[in-house]
DNA sequence: TAACTAAGAAATTCTTAGCCC
DNA sequence: GGGCTAAGAATTTCTTAGTTA
């Protein structure tokens, strides 16, 4: 399961090296690693940072590693979640407001297509 | 933790119906929405399916529900779609002018709904 | 040296049953 | 009905110590 994510993760480092970094023993991560156990979501969090992907990724392996440059970024998230509580009126000066921008960025930078 | 993110997600639905569609007990799910204790990783995504958000999400809370299914415009689909290619600065643009129409929708309807 | 594992200890979760509002 | 929780049972994880390659 995850303990598969784990061990390609880990590359070439050896297992003392991850385990010393988010603070728990040889033996344990090994476990991790072989499905004897899991880690608990703590732990689990800071093998997510460690290796710099999701939770999601290492849970499920559907998200690919997400290091530095992650399309979606969460503001953005936000802020599409805040527009859908928007009166009409609103929404639709944030869609041409983004319109707007939109042009902008065309002008920019001269885009094949 | 991830007990009161449960809790927003479920809404006014009871804690047995959502315990009846992933399969526990109602004393275990309310269990994990008071921090008595975490499901494990089977449980959580089932969790996370159901409530149509990802694991990142029901651990962590930065993520959003996932964007598999947000209604609503398409319109507003389209604008974030729009913003995902946009340059940083652009999307600081889109992002804060959201944000002020936001403030402004707040002070239109001062008091709930 | 690096990784793995058996076995018991320790910690956590789950169930039952009941209580409260 | 709907939600919460004590206590013990059940399950899982963690540590130690030792084995393997």
């Amino acid at each position: 399961m995850i303990g598969g994510r784990l061990k390609s993760l880990r590359g070439k480092k050896t297992q003392e090296e991850i385990a010393n970094h988010i603070g728990v023993s040889r033996a344990r991560y090994s476990h991790y690693e072989n499905g004897r156990s899991e880690p608990d979501y703590e732990t689990l969090q800071k093998l997510a940072d460690y290796f710099k992907v999701t939770t999601d990724y290492l849970l499920t392996g559907k998200e690919k590693p997400s290091d530095e440059d992650m399309f979606s970024d969460p503001d953005l998230q936000i802020a599409y979640r805040d527009m859908q509580d928007f009166s009409p009126e609103s929404k639709q000066q944030a869609i041409e407001f983004i319109n707007y921008l939109k042009e902008k960025e065309k002008n920019r930078k001269p885009k094949n297509k």
